[in-house]
DNA sequence: TAACTAAAGTCATCAGATGATTTGATGACT
DNA sequence: AGTCATCAAATCATCTGATGACTTTAGTTA
């Protein structure tokens, strides 16, 4: 028996418009057939190819204008590419992230302004302990802490890959391993914020480093099992 | 004179139904009215209906269920974090996928297995000049042999996010920075190279920082004109 | 040549009808 | 009572036809 993959008509025609435009058979840029020839080509009718147009257009790929025609704008769906992070397995989630949490500490000791600190400071004496206001409240300030650290590097794009990821990442990780990575003591914390105030971008990615090792090695074990 | 922002009914249907769900009129998992509710409830005819709940789907924020209904799946746009990232400046974009490298040829050291290393020699073998089919097709070689390094670190996750960087800075540089940054030479590549294969993480990481941190240099100049 | 006009082409939107699927109710049978 | 088959209502999926709005282009005229 054919397990026939059920979709209905829009999907699939949205399914071969983007392979098409995969393919490059019309370039970006490029006027794309009408609908009327879309119709014909795709064997369905003028609504459904305006929906799985406007799938694709929603998706980014495609252009509409009125009385012009449809165009090209990308040749691959930019969202997929966060699909496929997500699908990834939660370890090179976590190890990615943590790589960002080692560089941003780096660039942090280079560019931190007297506010980048202050504010450390602030959130590592606010983080208190898991008794204060109960687990999950502990995690949103802990991550707030790191989070400064990211934001001390000055780059933008890397705090919205670290949010991206932090996101994700609690997304998956929900209830499954509550309570069961090592949580760094403040005293660990403090390190980092009196690297990345010295100014020394090799002790400040250090520090961070030997701050994930452990999280990651215990990750790593509750994973394999 | 009042610029109205001219968009389509589809379009605004859309808007206003993200913007129900935004808010919370109905929670993930519920079922939203149906097609001849939100004909009454926008003022607009069936198939606009039809087209806006269908580009919702295809963001991932609705799921229709022939026969049942439609639900809502997320009440934020996932797609959303994504193109915040690609409005940060190209040079904080370039600026972490450089740091990428870095940290994937530190895990490349560890991790790498021979076939890597063989890919490696190979690409740098093949990657040539200038000269060999012209500029396109030289930045897809160089790019190629990066993209490998990244690869051999293990990390999917790293890999997809490198690919998503590499995606977005070249949408950007196109044709703006044609042959302004400096093109580190072979023996630089073949450097990084030797540094994987001799599995002494500081020494790749290093390696990879040296060779980014001139065309990082130009690249900050280029943008400060 | 330049500006205007008209016509063709294209997407946008509406309206009506029918089919496919799910879901819940009904009722018969054990 | 419990289980199963059947049926009807609700809902989305799809097709068809028609009209409007906008853009582009060719032609025309001053």
């Amino acid at each position: 028996m054919k397990q026939a993959i059920r979709t209905n008509l829009t999907e699939s025609a949205a399914t071969s418009l983007r392979s098409e435009i995969a393919a490059g058979r019309w370039p970006v840029g490029e006027r794309i057939p009408n609908e009327a020839t879309l119709v014909e080509m795709l064997g369905v009718s003028r609504g459904t190819v305006r929906e799985a147009v406007r799938a694709l257009v929603s998706q980014g790929l495609l252009e509409t204008r009125q009385g012009s025609g449809t165009y090209v704008l990308a040749t691959a769906d930019p969202a997929a590419a966060l699909d496929r992070v997500r699908q990834t397995c939660l370890r090179d989630q976590w190890e990615a992230r943590a790589l960002l949490d080692v560089e941003a500490a780096r660039l942090a000791a280079l560019r931190h302004t007297p506010a980048d600190i202050a504010t450390l400071r602030r959130l590592l004496s606010e983080r208190g302990t898991v008794a204060d206001g109960g687990r999950e409240a502990f995690i949103r300030r802990d991550l707030a802490f790191h989070r400064a650290v990211v934001r001390a590097s000055g780059n933008q794009a890397m705090v919205e890959i670290y949010d991206f990821f932090t996101a994700a990442i609690t997304d998956v990780i929900g209830s499954t391993l509550q309570g069961d990575l090592p949580e760094p003591n403040d005293q660990a914390h403090a390190q980092i914020v009196e690297a990345v105030a010295s100014g020394d971008p090799d002790r400040a990615a250090a520090s961070v480093r030997a701050f994930m090792a452990p999280v990651l090695l215990q990750l790593d074990r509750l994973l394999s099992r």
